[in-house]
RNA sequence: GGCCCAGUAGUUCAGUUGGUUAGAACGCUAGCCUGUCACGCUAGAGGUCGACGGUUCGAGCCCGUUCUGGGUCGCCA
């Protein structure tokens, strides 16, 4: 039977006692972490979430506390109250607390625990689907608890600096009507309307934007948002966003805002000064030197047109390429890199492949230059290539063939791939950018219409406007992406506040007047009683967390993360319903 | 929907060209131990080799299917 808790009080946590409470009496309370019992003497290191604590049990101090102590064992919850004293043994430099011990004088078991189906400690190398079936147990671990304290602060940090620059904090619901455009929605039914659905938002989109026509010129949100969409490492089904709105402002003070917020926010996280303003890209820069849209600036190896060399050349892969209106383009990876064998070059082919080019061409100036297609080129065609990517020995250079989208994906992609095999990666180099001047609207091949590829509120640049009518792929939209090290962590964009322009672009995106009311009407509506200039962000709070801790993956910094198929290990949701509840909902399940 | 990777004691792994009773470390259990902190010593328990089917005299190993988890392309306004 295990005690209780009557007449304790937690004086100190485990990590916090430490050698300035020397000879006084505290009470910890916390885990077993560790028991190592050496016959007269027992020695148990007990965790909370902010450390160890060795506690010394010595029958010359109590004897009913050490015949308690001999049957604790691991991830036993215990109370421990005694004085605290130096080491008596020698200290031990691992850990905070290394230089003093507890002397317990009362020992409480206040709950046995079965043996954990994985060791708790740090580091652990158990494969995610046990720990994630045991993730109560898995987050018990210092690494996982730094995570999930950290992204505490972080948010902590985000309300501190918005609330001081005249943000307010203002919830919107979860309980929202579903929209077409966009990422799949969760639905949920309605047991009061029969046969019709809520969705779970996606963002606070729209109802931030309202909040900016009540006159809230100011909004930030720690938003849950919900897309029924495939999972990555870093995208989960529900995740947070840092979600902002302001009123009046251009562009330049939504950028220096937000610089500011980072600014802290790695200040008081990492202790790094970030310097300001970031640098910016505009879209098609980023593509060009690039291939991304969320370029890592940790390293080189840019990308190099070469279409003008090479259109006239013999080589047909490239030269009707270029002629069907594709390009031909390179990067040159430095640092060693012509060292690498055919073998590792075929690897690579493979890599692109999965992007969707068909071939890679590639250049080797090893100890002799190798190359897989110069012999098809003029001498001035390949000293051309050469001096243009800047080709020195040691060098490899490879160059992709394709449609532009094609070759920016993959050269882009070989890019990152290249960097993280020469071990250029550093996480503890964070490079910040902002991307700006997107795409307003993006062309689908199957539906034969227009998307917006913000979303259908962004407002275009002004001096693209007349092209809407004529040639709407290349108007440009006032939206911005915030990128750190090759991961969007954020993006947002000036919106359209005016009534007119709004109805324009729901009509270029092939909504009629009657969708365009029925879907966004009260929108529509609003618009009509005075809106202001307004523009907001947002952020990616699970992937500003996991990259501030050094995560691969934003279900390191989730306390109950989903798995890829959107279903959860430890309580194994979704699950069935009774058959009552779903003749409440009025819904009928069919096997297809 | 496609492609790639993984699955062997509780955990992490090893397991030869297919061949006797599938091993190690950690963890766990019991005993001993008063200065350990990766405590030590002794003994012990613990396996449907993810599942199903096939090939074979014989399968952890080969083949097929399938399940689970991970990565990724599509997708994610």
């Amino acid at each position: 039977m295990a005690d209780n808790f009557l007449g304790l009080k937690r004086s100190n946590y485990c990590g916090e006692v430490l050698k300035s409470l020397v000879d006084t009496e505290v009470v910890v309370c916390g885990w077993a972490s560790k028991v190592r019992d050496h016959g007269g003497l027992i020695f148990v290191d007990l965790r909370d979430r902010t450390g160890v604590v060795q506690c010394v049990f010595d029958k010359a101090v109590s004897e009913e506390a050490f015949n308690k102590a001999v049957s604790v064992r691991t991830e036993f919850v215990l109370a421990v109250r005694g004085k605290v004293l130096a080491r008596q043994g020698t200290a031990n430099d691992k850990i905070a607390t290394g230089d003093i011990e507890i002397y317990a004088e009362e020992l409480r078991i206040l709950s046995a625990a079965q043996t954990p189906p994985f060791e708790i400690i740090e580091n652990s190398k158990t494969n995610e689907e046990t720990r994630l079936k045991y993730r109560y147990l898995d987050l018990r671990r210092p690494d996982l608890q730094r995570n999930i304290m950290l992204r505490s602060k972080i948010a902590n940090i985000a309300r501190n600096y918005f609330e001081e620059n005249g943000f307010l904090e203002i919830e919107t619901p979860i309980l929202v009507g579903s929209t077409p455009e966009g990422a799949r929605d969760y639905l949920v039914p309605s047991r009061i309307h029969k046969g019709k659905f809520y969705a779970l938002p996606q963002s606070p989109q729209i109802y931030k934007q309202l909040l900016m026509l009540s006159g809230y010129d100011r909004y930030m949100q720690i938003a849950r948002c919900f897309r029924d969409e495939d999972l990555r490492a870093d995208r989960q089904p529900e995740f947070t966003q840092i979600d902002l709105e302001l009123s009046f402002v251009n562009m330049e003070e939504i950028l220096e805002i937000n610089e500011g917020f980072l600014k802290q926010l790695f200040k008081d996280t990492k202790g790094i000064t970030l310097e300001t303003p970031f640098l910016r890209l505009t879209y098609k820069e980023a593509m060009d030197r690039f291939g991304s849209d969320k370029p890592d600036l940790r390293f080189g190896f840019e990308l190099k047109n070469l279409s003008d060399i090479l259109e006239n050349c013999e080589f047909s892969v490239f030269s009707d390429v270029i002629k069907r209106g594709g390009s031909v383009r390179a990067i040159n990876v430095k640092g060693g890199a012509a060292s690498i064998t055919r073998k590792e070059i075929d690897k690579l082919l493979e890599f692109v492949k999965i992007y969707r080019a068909k071939g890679l061409a590639w250049i080797r100036l090893h100890d002799e230059t190798t190359s897989s297609f110069t012999k098809f080129l003029s001498e001035s065609e390949t000293s051309g290539i050469m001096e243009r990517m800047g080709a020195e020995k040691g060098d490899v250079i490879f160059v992709i063939a394709d449609k532009d989208e094609i070759v920016f994906d993959a050269l882009g992609a070989l890019r990152c791939e290249c960097a993280g095999r020469l071990g250029l990666l550093n996480k503890e180099d964070y490079k910040f950018l902002w991307v700006t001047e997107f795409p307003l609207l993006e062309y689908d091949e199957t539906d034969k219409r227009y998307y917006a590829k913000h979303h259908p509120f962004t407002s275009p640049m002004e001096e693209d406007i007349h092209l809407l009518d004529t040639e709407p792929g290349k108007v440009r939209a006032k939206a911005y992406d915030i990128v750190l090290n090759g991961t969007e962590v954020g993006g947002g964009s000036m919106r359209i506040y005016q009534n007119e322009l709004q109805s324009k672009m729901f009509a270029m995106l092939g909504f009629t007047q009657e969708q365009a009311e029925a879907q966004f009407g009260f929108l529509l509506e609003a618009f009509k009683y005075g809106a202001p200039p307004h523009a907001g962000l947002a952020y990616g709070l699970d992937r500003l967390a996991m990259l501030l801790v050094g995560e691969d993956s934003i279900r390191d910094v989730i306390a109950f993360p989903k798995v890829q198929n959107a279903s959860e290990l430890m309580s194994n949701c979704p699950s069935d319903v009774s058959e009552k509840q779903l003749k409440e909902l009025g819904i009928k399940i069919v096997n297809s």
